[in-house]
RNA sequence: GCUGGUGUGGCGCAGCGGUAGCGCAAUUGAUUCGUAAUCAAUAGGUCAGGGGUUCGAAUCCCCUCACCAGCUCCA
């Protein structure tokens, strides 16, 4: 007898070499049905799962991450299972569960269409409806590469030449269908309940753009067909949000094909968004101390060179001259900006510095410009040409953590301020050792740093993920990232210390004891690029801006014509108080006008006829609460101004 | 950059080898009207751009550009 302790703490008995299944079965039958797999003291296992000794035990249902990526893989072997059963030449490549589905990506002579997509969902139903139980079994290493190179699958052979040594390779088989896999699964086929392609695109073996691409067919399950509707549903209601078509339609920004990719034309309601931002942020940064510069927008490759960036991102810069020149020492070279440290790094070396000057904060609403390859763009949040809340820090090494800490702090303020703050996530980004040639600087020096760093972000306990290889090639990074409605992450916000750059470039300041030294220097973004900002602030609104926000704040709605002369005059009190305000002043009904208002996401509507004009009044009406009906000019004034001046979401 | 898809009046779409169409928006006229679409008339298109096939191309083929999703890369 085996003692088996269950979620709830409480502890059963059973039969030496039970499954977990059966344990599910003789807990209720109600579990027994819901159950996808089972965690048994911590390792996410089959429901076949033999129990061989004490041990706590979970059930896994679809509410579970183990759960829900079970029942999602075993999906993603149906869509390769009935890929052989079409396309017996494909070869198999990798198809885990992700966030909201899974994936699996084969090798194929030709890409799937949309119509293909449609044939194979059609065979899954077969193979969901023929039932089929997953056996899992183990192989050694060679019997294991010999099994997969005679089912012709040579991907599968390189996978499992690289597992450790020491490590069990097991395969799961449903049917004629074998995969190398490490498991778990549901147990068998027919307990697919509703799923569904959803698309197909390339993807390189391994990530590696070096490598073959495969073709990859994204997709999803759930264990209710209504579960299954309500998340396609929330898709699409996700892709009205979409800044790239809610932002063009709200006249917010355009593009043109003849002026390129990646370059937007800000239109006047975009521009002012950005304004509106800018400006809120320049004056923050002042309140704390920073000094701002304006710097140029291009320089001459010698910068580029004591930088670093000549030999590492040359790539992603857009030079001006003849590309046969740039290996001519003698030609002059100019390059567009891809960052404003090199630049602004020159403020601090213009005259000798004492430690008593430290720390030193600059900040510059700074445009970049940066060579995206032709695939990267994307409305606002990616592009060519950028304006980014630019700043850099140079300070003590007793005054980094205070610095550092100063800058989340900055980063954090103007997050909650927006309304972003909920929507983000910390990426400690570090770099990685096997790319050394990717980064300046040595291996003690990036060990020495990336400890630093590690401290002090434990210290501010911020709740971060680690990534190897995301690192600036002068620094690690504390990336805050943020989605967009697509669910594709992009870094919002930056912070990076660099102790490699001052170096380089001869910054220096003389401490208390008379010696030259190098200071820390920290690269951060406070709202990061307003671009992007604009997009995901469209996108977390659906377009319905925070009022303090809003390009248009209220636009007067007289009834008919007699009533334009009020109007002006609420116009002007209005515009007296800095309010962004317009007045609709065509020949349509007041329905006509308020619906087209209301379109256009405008926070207030001021509704003026005899009424209003007679007791110098407004009827307003509010994009979110509707008629709330009339009050004096000056009430609704000192309403909407505060509501601004406290930036209320 | 790679894979796939898309490109027709301001916007959303139809047409897919035989003179370019619909809805909304726009303009003009009428209507002077109280909280999400008043009525009527009118105008607007090198069918992304270039090349080719054809008696004839929005429609078929090639190249380029832009847009979309994904990969890779990145703020």
């Amino acid at each position: 007898m085996i003692k088996v302790t269950l979620k709830d703490g409480s502890v059963m008995e059973f039969d030496n070499g039970i499954t977990a299944g059966e344990v599910a079965e003789r807990i209720s039958a109600g579990l027994a049905r819901a159950a996808l797999a089972a965690e048994v003291d911590g390792e996410v296992r089959d429901l076949g799962y033999k129990l061989e000794k004490d041990c706590n035990l979970n059930i896994l249902t679809f509410d579970s991450e183990g759960g829900r990526n079970a029942y999602r893989h075993t999906t993603s072997h149906v869509l390769a299972h009935a890929v052989k059963r079409l396309y017996p030449d494909a070869k198999l490549a990798i198809g885990p569960a992700i966030e909201n589905g899974f994936y699996y990506d084969f090798d194929v002579e030709k890409p799937f269409s949309p119509e293909d997509l449609a044939a194979i969902e059609k065979e899954m139903e077969k193979i969901i409806k023929e039932d089929l139980p997953l056996e899992r079994f183990v192989l050694p290493r060679e019997e294991a590469i010999r099994f997969m190179e005679e089912r012709n699958e040579p991907y599968k052979v390189e996978l499992i030449r690289e597992l450790p040594e020491g490590e069990e390779i097991s395969f799961y088989r449903q049917g004629d269908f074998v995969d190398l896999c490490a498991g778990p699964h549901i147990p068998s086929t027919g307990k697919i309940k509703a799923f569904k392609l959803l698309q197909v695109a390339g993807a390189y073996w391994r990530g590696n753009e070096k490598n073959k691409m495969l073709q990859r067919i994204y997709g999803t399950s759930f264990p209710k067909k209504s579960e299954l509707d309500e998340y396609i549903t929330r898709l699409e209601e996700a892709k009205k949000r979409d800044h790239n078509k809610l932002g063009r339609e709200l006249g917010y920004f355009t593009t043109v094909d003849y002026i390129g990719q990646g370059l937007p034309i800000l239109m006047p309601k975009g521009a002012k968004v950005i304004q509106i931002l800018q400006r809120f942020v320049e004056d923050e940064e002042e309140r704390r101390g920073y000094m701002l510069t304006k710097t140029p927008l291009m320089a001459k490759r010698e910068l580029y060179k004591i930088s670093g960036h000549w030999d590492h991102y040359r790539d992603g810069m857009f030079i001006i001259g003849d590309p046969e020149d740039f290996e001519n020492e003698n030609a002059e070279i100019f390059a567009l900006r891809p960052m404003t440290c090199p630049f602004q790094f020159q403020v601090y070396l213009s005259k000798l510095r004492s430690y008593r000057e430290l720390p030193m904060r600059f900040n510059e609403t700074s445009t970049l410009f940066r060579n995206e390859a032709s695939g990267e763009m994307h409305g606002l949040i990616r592009v060519r040409q950028f304006t980014i809340s630019e700043g850099h820090i140079a300070c003590m090494p007793e005054q980094l953590e205070q610095e550092f800490a100063g800058c989340v702090d900055l980063a954090n303020y103007m997050l909650k301020t927006v309304g972003l703050d909920t929507d983000v996530t910390y990426r400690f980004s570090k770099w990685d050792p096997a790319n050394k040639e990717k980064y300046i600087g040595t291996e003690e020096q990036w060990e020495e740093v990336q400890g630093r760093m590690r401290e002090i972000l434990d210290k501010l306990g911020i709740p971060y993920t680690e990534a190897e290889g995301e690192a600036a090639f002068y620094g690690p990074k504390l990336d805050i990232q943020i989605k967009n409605v697509h669910g594709k992450e992009d870094t919002l916000i930056t912070i990076q210390i660099d102790f490699l750059l001052a170096e380089k470039f001869g910054m220096e300041y003389i401490d208390r004891d008379g010696q030259r030294k190098h200071p820390y220097v920290i690269h951060r973004t406070s709202i990061g690029c307003y671009e992007r900002t604009l997009a995901l602030l469209i996108e977390k609104y659906a377009g319905a801006l925070p009022t303090w926000l809003s390009p248009v704040q209220v636009r007067v709605l007289p009834i008919i014509d007699k009533h334009h002369e009020y109007a002006r005059k609420v116009l002007a009190a209005l515009r007296e108080k800095g309010i962004r305000a317009e007045v609709d002043e065509r020949n349509e009904k007041i329905g006509y006008k308020i619906r087209e208002a209301q379109m256009e996401k405008i926070p207030y509507m001021l509704v003026v006829g005899d009424k209003e004009a007679e007791n110098s009044q407004v009827a307003v009406r509010s994009r979110k609460e509707g008629d709330l009906g009339a009050m004096p000019l000056e009430d609704f004034i000192k309403k909407i101004v505060y509501e601004i001046e406290t930036k209320a979401k």
